[in-house]
RNA sequence: GGGUGGCUAGCUCAGCUGGUUAGAGCACUUCGUUUACACCGAAGGGGUCGUAGGUUCGAAUCCUAUGCCACCCACCA
């Protein structure tokens, strides 16, 4: 048989792949296993960004690895391919492209012409991606490929969203959010990354207070200011409202306790922007303060900023710094302030917090789905995400991630899932398309109850007119809009006699009819009425209480709910039956809240927050912001109907992404059934790397136990990160050192790129990977092509019957004996994941015990056909999934009926596996050690013969009929055995040297004269000492009763016979010393 | 501030449910073209297992402190 000296990957790996693939292989349901225990894997799919990188190429040999051993294990198995949209990231790889090649941004083109050019980007990455997979041979079922934007998970996106929709775990609301001013989106709290700089912290003074800050450009958004609750300096201000001095002019603030204050921190005063700052906006949420936003989107200062509208963030500061220090509000500036900012992770602009109207997914909302296991007593998304794992339906690998798990999960805030891009999933929402219908709502002119400061709600009992100044006001107010140009056809008027003459006088300066409207009176006051109105009595402090008052009514107060149905109903009704007029509404405090929030995606919480105009003064609403709005699967008509603009976060996609993929190429959308989720879901690992453990895992574990009511895996592989040779991620900066997985798999073959990924690699470790590190494990690959050449040279036939082993000599029963001990062990390895060892071990064997011992033996003895070509086809089956390539390559050559890729993981013989004939072999083993030893020593070429005695006190004739292995691998032309009796020691024969002492006796080595005494003494005498040292140490083990008696029997027993043969040894040592004397 | 991992031969890493004289690869030294392989073979040098305590008959392995290095999380203005 012809066989190539060396492997040479490149000729053979791409003929071996697509012949894999032709065959159907990577395919279940060629396989036809249907029955059979299934073992599933899907990708991770990589971004459709670019291009394959180490840390892709190390998750491929992994899965591979995997999903090979358990094919050949017999499990019906399935590994799915695809690849992932990843929505941000790649719409700004196309922009930069567009930007680099023609100067343009997105918005030079039209939205469906900039996502067709990025669908072209993706689909040319996607062919990059594909090739690359096939070259590190992975076994994918491509059959199955799947893309998270393509037409199945489109659809399977949709009914998700509709479905949490109807379970009121998807809304929407105007938050506070992370925003990018660069990628205009919004990002999820887990998409920001911590830079750490060098910042100025500003002390400013500020009315009573003197505090910090860092970003004195948001003190224009302040609304409180913070203290801790117990701390005792402030407490007498918390409650009160102060008015601080500012660059346009005083405004107002409230003072509040809160225990995120600490009170150690600078002045222990923190100023309250709750605009602009997640922390702040939390805080003012808890005390109702307002939300006042002064930064946009663009990261410039809004209008309300005065002469500082439009600057950037950063201009604003130094001009607004510049202009407190003249009126000397500065008190010092800290230089060398270290600061953490918050930084988009894409790209790495620093991210500005601001309030927005986005997408939520609730995590915490306690739902029922009677179909769903997981809720069917109630639980929220949250509380099912803890549980699987806590409980064990999903095993993280290795475990210390459970906790990195459960704390982030348990910390989880709302999921803002809307992005303002345009590439991605559109969030599947529409809103009626409506006529903008402006009205004006007025608060009724001062009357005599606020003169006298009562509360004044019950129509019946008592109603109060306006004064003279609110008369006064209002017709001003009336002349100043006629001399604006408005105009109103109709009023409508709560039917108080305050709000009554306001719209009277309002309607004889417009000539406007007057409707009276009861949905339109005050909110109730319940007892209170009547009662005297100061600013936090008894009825305010009920009614600012928004938890106690939302749905209840304490006291008789009306609830909130109640007022915001009745002025909501009276609303949408003047909406559809006034579509032409122009109207103008006059009512009270409270119902303006209620207008105020009308249409906006507020809370009832924060609508209440929004306040209410003072008496005498209006506000302007459109009514159309209000828009009717369907989740729904379906395109409706453009005509009527307009889709959100806004996109989806790609992590709800790739959420989905264990089950969306075993759905049908021609998925019907209605359910989530079909045949592969039935044979392969949940699947079995996911394999994947700790870097996005909250990305994406914490993610699928979210969403699909919400929709299926089933985990969407049951064991969860982290990989660590992939590093260079100096420890530090690779990257495009640092060539040297980094290595791009397709030029090393071109120059060193991909199998040795795998093996270099997979050995020295363990879960949830960073390995670093360096060339010489890929060149080792290519020198490998040589090595087993080449024992397997030299088994099928010299075996006569390679077909011979390897069903009924018997081994015949010592080194038969001995490798047969370690060959199945490495079968169990390795198989146990790979069942508990780990492939670095079982790697190892197989290494080991291959290299140290068949190529170097048992091959050379086989130049010795013949007739081991059957044993060789035995373990060949086993070893192979083994290495398989490790190096898919080299072995199936050699395999080709075996004459068998199926490839290696399907044919049977090796079982163990345990019978053969004997303790006794490894202990006799190892004898033989020190034997030829002890001869070569000498031979090096004294320099002796093996072209010279020598000749060697043996003295042993047992075995001898074991020895003997192993003399020829040992006289051909060390060269003798005589070897004798020679048996002494226990405790005499054989007398060094002239002109020999020792060539070691070993468990059994001492090999000697003629040297024809040529003894150098003296040297040959300091060898022994170095054997000796080192002998003597661990003699000694045993001894006093020994000697110590404390061990004898508390340590296992079989320890104790094994020291003794250690303890024996070191003696011997050692009395055979002395003798040998004195002999050379 | 909380948490996790690492610290073992010159380098990269195994070993760590406590019990052979602590291993491997690379590098190094010496020798070698013995009919599979120089992408090879033989032999060898090299480590008080970060430090200090403790538990134990016995610790690289368990516990407690602690020092570096790396990473993750968190609302210190």
């Amino acid at each position: 048989m012809e066989i190539d000296k060396a492997y040479s990957p490149q000729e053979k790996e791409e003929k071996i792949y697509t012949d894999w693939q032709k065959k159907g292989l990577f395919n279940p349901d060629t396989l036809n296993r249907k029955g059979a225990k299934a073992f599933s894997i899907v990708l991770p799919p990589p971004n459709v960004t670019g291009t394959l990188h180490l840390g892709h190429a190390s998750m491929l040999a992994i899965e591979d690895l995997m999903i090979r051993y358990k094919r050949m294990q017999g499990f019906d198995t399935l590994w799915v391919p695809g690849t992932d949209h990843a929505a941000i990231a790649t719409q700004n790889v196309v922009e930069k492209k567009i930007y680099n090649e023609a100067k343009k941004t997105r918005h030079d083109f039209e939205r469906d012409d900039f996502l067709s050019l990025v669908a072209d980007f993706a689909e040319k990455s996607k062919e990059t991606i594909r090739n690359q997979v096939r070259k590190m041979g992975s076994s994918l079922d491509w059959s199955r490929e799947a893309y998270t934007l393509d037409e199945v998970r489109s659809k399977a996106v949709k009914k998700v969203f509709k479905m949490m929709s109807d379970d009121g775990l998807v809304y929407r609301g105007y938050r506070i959010v992370n925003w990018c001013p660069r990628c205009h989106t919004t990002l999820a709290d887990d998409e920001i990354v911590y830079k750490e700089t060098k910042s100025k912290l500003y002390w400013i003074k500020y009315g009573p207070f003197v505090l910090a800050t860092t970003r004195p450009e948001t003190k224009l958004g302040d609304t409180a200011v913070a203290v801790n609750p117990g701390d005792e300096r402030y407490k007498d201000m918390v409650g009160k409202k102060y008015m601080i001095p500012g660059v346009l002019g005083e405004f107002e603030i409230t003072v509040i306790a809160d225990e995120a204050v600490d009170p150690v921190f600078g002045s222990g005063a923190v100023k309250v922007t709750p605009g602009h700052s997640v922390v702040d906006y939390d805080m003012a949420m808890r005390h109702h303060i307002k939300v006042k936003k002064i930064i946009d989107e663009d990261g410039r200062m809004m209008a309300n900023c005065g002469k500082y509208a439009g600057m950037t963030t950063f201009e604003a500061r130094e001009a607004i710094v510049k202009d407190m220090q003249a009126m000397g509000l500065i008190e010092k500036i800290d230089e060398d302030y270290d600061n953490k900012l918050s930084v988009c992770y894409r790209c790495k602009t620093i991210v500005e917090p601001l309030p927005s109207s986005q997408w939520f997914i609730d995590v915490n909302k306690k739902i029922i789905k009677k179909d769903n296991k997981y809720f069917k007593n109630g639980a929220s998304l949250k509380e099912v995400s803890l549980k699987v794992v806590r409980d064990g339906e999903i095993k993280i690998i290795p475990e210390r991630f459970e906790k990195t798990y459960f704390q982030w999960m348990e910390n989880l805030r709302p999921w803002c899932i809307s992005r303002q891009i345009w590439f991605g999933h559109r969030i599947p929402v529409w809103y009626k398309k409506q006529k903008s219908f402006l009205v004006m709502a007025s608060r009724h002119g001062e009357a005599k109850n606020n003169h006298e400061k009562l509360l004044n709600s019950d129509i019946n009992y008592r109603s109060y007119t306006l004064t003279e100044k609110g008369r006064a006001d209002i017709a001003a107010d009336a002349e100043r809009l006629k001399r604006e140009g408005h105009k109103f056809d109709i009023i409508f008027t709560s039917d108080f006699e305050r709000t009554m003459q306001t719209a009277k006088v309002f309607a004889e300066a417009f000539k406007a009819e007057i409707i009276p409207e009861k949905r339109l009176r005050e909110v109730g006051m319940g007892e209170f009425d009547g009662q005297e109105d100061v600013p936090e009595g008894p009825f305010d402090q009920l009614r600012n209480n928004f938890e106690g008052w939302h749905h209840n009514s304490p006291k008789g107060i009306e609830s909130f709910d109640s007022l915001k149905i009745r002025v909501e109903s009276f609303l949408n009704e003047i909406k559809a039956k006034y579509p032409d007029k122009k109207v103008m509404i006059v009512t009270h405090g409270d119902p303006l809240r209620i207008i105020n929030g009308y249409g906006t995606d507020f809370s009832d919480e924060e609508i209440f927050n929004l306040g209410f105009p003072g008496v005498g003064e209006q506000i302007w609403i459109d009514l159309a912001r209000k828009k009717e709005r369907v989740v729904t699967e379906e395109v409706l008509d453009s005509s009527e109907w307009e889709q959100d603009s806004d996109t989806l976060d790609t992590w709800f996609s790739a959420g989905l992404w264990s089950f969306t993929t075993l759905l049908p190429k021609d998925w019907d959308g209605k359910d989530f059934k079909s045949a592969d989720m039935k044979r392969f879901h949940p699947t079995t690992v996911l394999e994947t790397g700790y870097d996005i453990i909250f990305f994406w895992v914490a993610r699928m574990i979210l969403m699909t136990t919400y929709v299926l009511g089933e985990v969407p895996f049951e064991n969860v592989y982290l990989h660590g990160l992939i590093r260079d040779i100096d420890g530090e991620k690779m990257s495009k900066s640092k060539p040297e050192t980094s290595i791009d997985p397709l030029d090393a798999g071109n120059k060193y073959g991909f199998d040795a790129v795998r093996l270099s990924l997979l050995i020295g690699n363990s879960a949830g470790n960073d390995i670093r990977l360096y060339d010489e590190k890929i060149e080792s494990y290519r020198n490998f690959v040589n090595k087993l092509w080449n024992v397997a050449r030299f088994i099928l040279t010299s075996v006569s036939d390679i077909s011979v019957d390897t069903k009924n082993l018997v081994g015949d000599t010592l080194a038969d029963k001995w490798i047969l004996s370690r060959f199945n001990t490495l079968k169990r062990e390795v198989t146990r390895l790979l069942d508990e994941y780990n492939f670095s060892l079982a790697g190892e071990m197989l290494r080991d064997f291959t290299w140290y015990e068949l190529a170097d011992w048992y091959l050379e033996i086989a130049k010795v003895e013949k007739n081991k056909d059957a044993i060789l070509m035995s373990i060949l086809k086993e070893v192979l089956a083994m290495w398989h999934p490790f190096v898919p390539f080299v072995t199936e390559a050699i395999w080709s050559n075996l004459n068998q009926p199926e490839q290696l890729i399907v044919s049977a993981w090796p079982e163990t013989q345990k019978d053969f596996i004997d303790e006794k004939i490894e202990k006799q072999f190892e004898v033989i083993k020190q034997i030829t050690v002890g001869i070569r030893n000498v031979r090096a020593e004294y320099n002796i070429p093996y072209s010279k013969d020598i000749e060697a005695i043996v003295a042993v006190n047992s075995d001898a004739e074991m020895i003997e009929s192993n003399q020829d292995v040992v006289k051909r691998i060390t060269r003798l032309t005589e070897f004798k055995v020679v048996e002494v009796a226990k405790g005499t020691e054989y007398p060094q024969p002239e002109g020999y040297v020792s060539g070691g002492t070993f468990s059994l006796g001492t090999v000697f080595v003629n040297l024809s004269g040529a003894v150098d005494l003296s040297k040959e003494r300091e060898r022994l005498q170095k054997e000796l000492d080192s002998l003597e040292k661990y003699l000694s140490g045993l001894e006093k083990k020994l000697s110590n009763d404390e061990y004898v008696k508390n340590a296992p029997a079989n320890i104790v027993e094994a020291d003794k016979a250690r303890q024996l043969e070191s003696q011997e040894k050692v009395t055979s040592l002395k003798a040998q010393i004195a002999e050379l004397k």
